[in-house]
DNA sequence: ATAGCTGCAAATGCTTTGCAAGGCC
DNA sequence: GGCCTTGCAAAGCATTTGCAGCTAT
């Protein structure tokens, strides 16, 4: 699968009890009516909210990006420098890594890369897996 | 594998072309001596030395750090909060990552987990592979 | 009406940097 | 002596937070 449709990320948020105010529904469309995958930064997201002539404070993405991760509408990757980007594809998948662009990609989903995990220390359980492969140039 | 000896770690700075001035003696005492893999952040590894009633800047962590990094003798991973790691262990190997205490671990090295790898796009070849596993609690 | 949101600016946390003083060869 | 290093304090960057004013229901 990839990208969420965006009538079913505005059920989504209203199902959260989240308003649908005019920000988290610019947002919303920006993220999720591009129709393909995003690896998009609150910096990234905030520009495109101005390149369409519109206005919502940096802080207010950085607070609706979280909530749509709890809402299960994104999915958080911190790499690299330390950046964290939030991906509008929730499945399992993997990613490249760009380090040079700062570029993350996602990994053709029929690359099975994954055969077999180890057994999580006592007392806890294995949650998400998280492959990241760095590329470099040629 | 596992944690590099001192000994070795001391020939790789002077090889490198680094001094071995106070700082990085005490360093890479503190960081390779104990004989086991570490993953320790530069504030973790800057109140060992004071601990050892020693006393070395917290810039100069961090930039030995980075120098020891770019030398060979550690690895740099990213993570969680966006917090910077050392790993002593420069093998390839993965990590369990327990977001509540902030912890990684070595994966046992002889759990085989990855089985095949993807294309790297054009122009573009595989450099690292990471694969962390994200704990939670049972 | 009221509980929830937003925007601003200030605060935070981690990391890097500029520069003067000190140490190694 | 000359270049590399260090330490401090200041700057930097990404992100979060406090709070007064606004908005959806």
């Amino acid at each position: 699968m990839s990208t969420r449709p965006y009538a079913q990320a505005l059920k989504m948020i209203q199902d959260a009890g989240l308003r649908p105010t005019r920000q988290r529904l610019l947002l919303s469309k920006l993220l999720f009516e591009r129709g393909e995958d995003w690896h998009v930064t609150a910096e990234a997201l905030h520009e495109d909210v101005l390149k369409n002539g519109a206005k919502v404070s940096l802080a207010t993405v950085y607070n609706t990006l979280h909530q749509f991760t709890d809402v299960g509408l994104l999915r958080q990757i911190v790499i690299g420098s330390g950046k964290t980007y939030f991906d509008t594809n929730t499945d399992d998948h993997h990613h490249f890594y760009d380090a040079d662009e700062e570029q993350l990609q996602d990994i053709p989903q029929d690359s099975i890369i994954l055969s077999g995990l180890p057994e999580a220390p006592d007392g806890s359980k294995i949650g998400r897996v998280d492959v990241i492969i760095q590329l470099e140039k040629d």
